[in-house]
DNA sequence: ATCAGTCATTGAGAATTTTCAATGCGCCCC
DNA sequence: GGGGCGCATTGAAAATTCTCAATGACTGAT
């Protein structure tokens, strides 16, 4: 298991002046001098696939950026079953329950190779008290991440396991241009959704052989929306 | 179907600053000359069991404080179904997306006979330009929604019917003195567990056979605590 | 008091999902 | 090239849950 603090995670230092998503991540409402606040390197990391952003109880003393990639956010409970309760994307911000003082809530790993800024919360309170533009940037944070888990109660953990599955599936290519997707591993879909591995194994080997799925490359998949859509619905 | 327009649910304007809850209420970390900013009445309503408080997709202009009593967010799957993500209590506060300009997201219904007090939309919105610890409140709000959708996930939906029912239960007197509590409806139990009527009825049914659950009054119900939890575990 | 309506309970068979076990496939390492 | 992994897939029986239907208990209205 890799953590952020290997040194060869670390990616060099952010100029967020320049970044390139600069207009969409959350220090989008920022202008020139409010980065003259920044009194704390932000560093850049690349991550590989299963390595740990942050664990579950870790006190933290920062929030992190998703530049790229996917990560999962994993709780358990206390026989030791596993859930994932939400995925992170381009733009997302992961850990902002740092900003209030508590530790993090779950345990962040990385699905897809990401890359990641690491805000401290002390940069970010010390922008935030400036700039009320940011501050209300942190309330639509909040509120996106609220409705995606209300989402994944209605949507991944309601009706049947087919249901489900096709509903996660075309969460994933939503907003994007074309229906191909890279999927994750069957323990993973079983954990999002809450049902065992072999199920979820199951529905995608179904859905494979209905041409539901047509699995173009290694791990690349085209998804048929059309009826992909009349399996999530009814 | 009574909504809170309905002239017999209004029930005066509140005096918040007289107001008993006055401490662990939104407005908590507000002083007496914050209290002058506030330029529009504020209602306070007393809504009977079934009425609903406001819809999914309503544009909303304002918040609500619950006073006491419980409510419950209810969000549809095109085919229909419906889905509880979670329930609203003493102190929590109800339709935060209105502050950020966003329509409801839930329907909000009223399962016990609540009170609740409506905020205007542009009075939380000048007191909390004025006011750093409503602003820091409104985070710690939204975060606590945060952490209660995610357990919703975690303890709610996953696991056995047996399991979800006596976590539920569990939850349901968490924090309170006693291990005293009223049930919901079948159907009810079923939406928050992603289970149908009839296995939220049989479970409960069985709960009580096996003395998990001793009905004292009608729909009052004792808790073995220790042997719920035993399930709720393994 | 009766009746209709609502909700909880129960039954029984069907369908789904889990469980446990086995097999197959691709990949990396030596 | 030949093991080992790790993961996906599949099988088959067991367990759970759903579905559909019926019955009971209670309440409020007439």
């Amino acid at each position: 298991m890799k953590f952020i603090s290997d040194k060869d995670a670390w990616d060099g230092q952010a100029d967020c002046l320049s970044c390139t998503l600069r207009n969409s991540v959350l220090f989008a409402g920022l202008d020139e001098s409010d980065f003259d606040l920044i009194h704390q390197p932000i560093d850049m990391y690349s991550l590989p696939a299963g390595s740990t952003l942050y664990r579950a109880g870790d006190s933290g003393d920062r929030l992190f950026t998703i530049r790229s990639g996917i990560l999962k956010l994993i709780q358990y409970l206390p026989d030791g079953t596993q859930r994932i309760v939400r995925l992170l994307r381009t733009t997302d911000v992961a850990g902002m329950e740092a900003l209030l003082g508590q530790p993090y809530q779950h345990d962040a790993v990385v699905l897809h190779p990401t890359e990641a800024c690491s805000l401290p919360v002390s940069v970010v309170e010390a922008l935030a008290q400036s700039n009320p533009v940011l501050h209300k940037e942190l309330l639509h944070r909040w509120q996106k991440a609220l409705k995606e888990a209300d989402a994944w109660l209605t949507e991944l953990s309601t009706g049947s396991a087919k249901q489900r599955v096709a509903r996660l599936l075309l969460r994933m290519v939503r907003d994007e241009k074309s229906s191909k997707c890279s999927l994750f591993s069957r323990e993973d879909m079983g954990a999002m959704l809450g049902v065992t591995t072999e199920t979820a194994s199951r529905t995608i080997a179904e859905f494979k052989r209905r041409s539901l799925l047509v699995e173009t490359q290694p791990n690349q998949f085209l998804l048929d929306i059309r009826n992909l859509e009349h399996i999530a619905e009814d």
